[in-house]
DNA sequence: CTGAAAGCGCTTACAG
DNA sequence: CTGAAAGCGCTTACAG
């Protein structure tokens, strides 16, 4: 069946009998063709299983009919995060239902930066997923100069743009905190702390500015030793849960910028001997696996990763189109366990 | 610069005073090209910067110059499997290095089976690297009977293959299973349990064969009381776990065909009161992330994914280049923690 | 070793 | 609405 020559262009317009233009109509949208030659010709496609070269569709429109997921990140984290397998899941399968493969490219190393970004401006594909959480990443510039749709996961930081923000799509990080710290201030909590996530990333400094905010909307003192940063890891969290209640004891609740940290922090509660949430109530950020996975169930802000996904997926194909988006913000929602 | 047209194979001959025919040849390994004409078009493709349009190439050779990763699981399973992002990445980067973009496809279903298995049969890729764990899975077959240059990840069962033995890298499962049960036996165990893997997958099947056979060199009676199945979740463990303590309370160790159902089996242990490892070790399988995060941390069988990724990106493309290999069997290794 | 030429399979103005 | 023709950028026998 390999062996065999796929049916061309060619051998569905004998086959139909038109020429192989009016196929190639037909195969582009059927427009100036009439509905006899486009029976015969759909007709044909069936009776011989033709099947478009891409190659040679591509050689003329200048397009690849495919898409890059690209993750410009140092470390391995993403990998680990549950939220990045959504993620990755989430745009193929957008991707698939228009029938646009998905190419995924991991550019860890500069070196890898500078072959993509030379792999991607070549015209290999057609936009990119950009996955990356740190900012100083200078693909995203680069590849958005060279004229390439780019959507960016996440609301990028101010100096990565450049020239204009960058499109993104993104959840509302700074409401979602904002809508977490109301909860615990409405449950009676006063002495409320938070473990941020790394403050050189956007979703860090807008999950801390919300905390801020909804602290002083209430009345309550802004107290900097109730604030200890975190880098999103498990240990991380515990450690700085630790720290704050070195420094405040009286702790009577616990905003953490992410799930997989505030399972640390239930850890070093528990380590103190601390009850969650009778002494202390902790409210997680992400809704991830590892919410569920607590012991006691994760209160947290969920993220809507599906349809950032789709999203993602929807404002890079209108911006191929020549459609642009600059950004998409998608609310978040409060899901309640037992932390909290 | 998007807007700019490319340089193309007829720039460079230009540039380098000769004819678009010597351009390729040096491009596709410089044979029969003078030194001298070589220099001049290498030094013509830097001054242009020129890049192979690979649609032009593609069309010509028949050749798509990129490789697909095809998931087909019909459950999200994998993809919370850590060693499914070791294994994603370890391909990535080792495609990477031979500057072939890897393309992710996801069939969890029929419908989309067979959409994938029309792509990719439709020339698209120029080989798939398979990952899927179950039986009863027809791409696999139906890929290598139209042509398609595929290489599994793990021992494929029997009925999958059809004509002969697909190709396929994999950890050697029986082995590591036996390694690990001489173990424990050489540690003065004697009532050895053992949660299995779903026995309709091949790792499931070979890790209970290892666990008999060395059993049954060891002089140790058989005993089907001391066996009981699993599906690799973490519940599942924890569930086999509590029944084999039901049926077999005098049981002084467990080898459990997976750290995650490990993870699982260690919770049942403790809510049952015995002390790990001193009433009872437990031996994992895999050596994944969630090895180190139990406490007590897991002694396991260490699976080298990272070399399983590599050889698969070796042997696939050995394929497509004719000169196919049918298997690679890895071998394991005993990691020692404190579970046993 | 090298150039001229054919051709890979498709799309798209261009005339009708 | 439709056919004939040019051309996308490359590779590869074919003569030299």
């Amino acid at each position: 069946m390999n062996r065999r020559r796929r049916p061309t262009i060619h051998d569905v317009a004998r086959e139909a009998g038109v020429s192989r233009g009016t196929v190639s109509r037909v195969l582009n949208g059927g427009r100036y063709v009439s509905p006899e030659s486009a029976e015969a010709v759909n007709a044909a496609i069936r009776r011989t299983g033709y099947v478009v070269n891409r190659h040679a569709r591509s050689l003329i429109t200048g397009r690849s009919g495919s898409v890059a997921f690209l993750l410009t990140e140092p470390q391995e984290k993403f990998f680990e995060d549950p939220n990045f397998n959504v993620l990755l899941r989430g745009c193929t399968a957008a991707l698939a239902a228009h029938d646009i493969p998905l190419l995924l490219m991991i550019a860890g190393t500069r070196a890898e930066q500078r072959r993509i970004t030379r792999y991607v401006t070549a015209g290999h594909v057609d936009g990119v997923l950009l996955v990356s959480s740190h900012t100083g990443d200078p693909v995203a510039g680069q590849l958005v100069r060279a004229g390439i749709p780019v959507v960016l996961c996440g609301k990028p930081m101010d100096s990565d743009g450049g020239p204009g923000p960058l499109p993104h799509v993104a959840a509302d990080d700074r409401d979602g905190a904002r809508e977490m710290v109301r909860y615990l201030v409405g449950a009676g909590r006063r002495r409320i702390g938070m473990v941020t996530g790394p403050l050189d990333t956007p979703g860090g400094v807008e999950r801390l500015a919300g905390y801020r905010e909804v602290l002083a909307d209430a009345g309550l003192a802004a107290d900097e030793d109730l604030v200890a940063p975190g880098d999103y890891s498990r240990a991380s969290g515990a450690a700085a849960t630790q720290r704050l209640l070195e420094r405040r004891p009286d702790l009577d609740a616990l905003f953490v910028a992410s799930d997989l940290m505030a399972r640390g922090a239930l850890t070093a509660l528990e380590r103190a001997g601390r009850r969650v949430p009778d002494d202390v109530a902790v409210g997680g950020f992400d809704d991830s696996a590892a919410a569920v996975e607590a012991a006691p169930g994760l209160t947290t802000i969920r993220q809507p990763w599906d349809r950032v996904s789709a999203e993602m997926v929807r404002v890079l194909l209108a911006d191929i189109g020549g459609e642009p988006t600059s950004a998409v913000i998608l609310p978040t929602s409060l899901v309640r366990r037992e932390s909290a």
